[in-house]
DNA sequence: GCCAACGTTGGC
DNA sequence: GCCAACGTTGGC
């Protein structure tokens, strides 16, 4: 999952309560989908920080709250707000993530120096999705290089 | 700041 | 449903 640094880091996250954080603001179907539909309370998470000095990896956190309505999209207020979105059919979610570990920076250059990572899809051309599904083997040999 | 690669929007 | 125009992402 990636946040930019400047929005939350991986020092934020230690810092705040319980070490988790909504993940709120996601505005793209396909990163909805998977936290909506894919992740459970329990799975891991890279958290990589992107647009920054160092984009990669800083640290492993798990997901602990499983996908609800995002608050943000009925804020008028709020950069996030969606007119479209109604409490009876909300059209955004988040998952809550809690911090296990901050790591090494793992750099982007880094990860693109594996040949084990040559098909993470974080590293594919033209990537942009701010989360995407790690594989179990992908996800085993990252921890194997922390 | 550049720009490639996407995603979204809206007129037709 | 097509597709041009526009907006966004994110590494460099």
């Amino acid at each position: 999952m990636k946040s930019e640094p400047s929005d939350v880091s991986i020092d934020d996250l230690a810092a705040m309560p319980q070490q988790t954080v909504a993940w709120y603001g996601v505005r793209n179907y396909q990163a909805r989908n998977f936290m909506r539909d894919q992740m459970r309370v329990g799975d891991g998470v890279f958290f990589y920080h992107s647009s920054c000095d160092q984009p990669g990896i800083a640290g492993i956190a798990e997901v602990s709250k499983l996908a609800y309505p995002d608050a943000t999209q009925f804020d008028s207020g709020n950069k996030y707000f969606d007119p479209k979105a109604t409490h009876e059919t909300p059209r955004w979610f988040n998952v809550d993530v809690r911090l296990k570990k901050k790591t090494r920076l793992v750099g982007i250059r880094e990860l693109r120096t594996y040949p084990e990572l040559a098909s993470l899809r974080i590293l594919q051309k033209g990537s942009r999705l701010s989360i995407t599904p790690v594989d179990p083997a992908e996800w085993k040999f990252i921890l194997g290089i922390l």
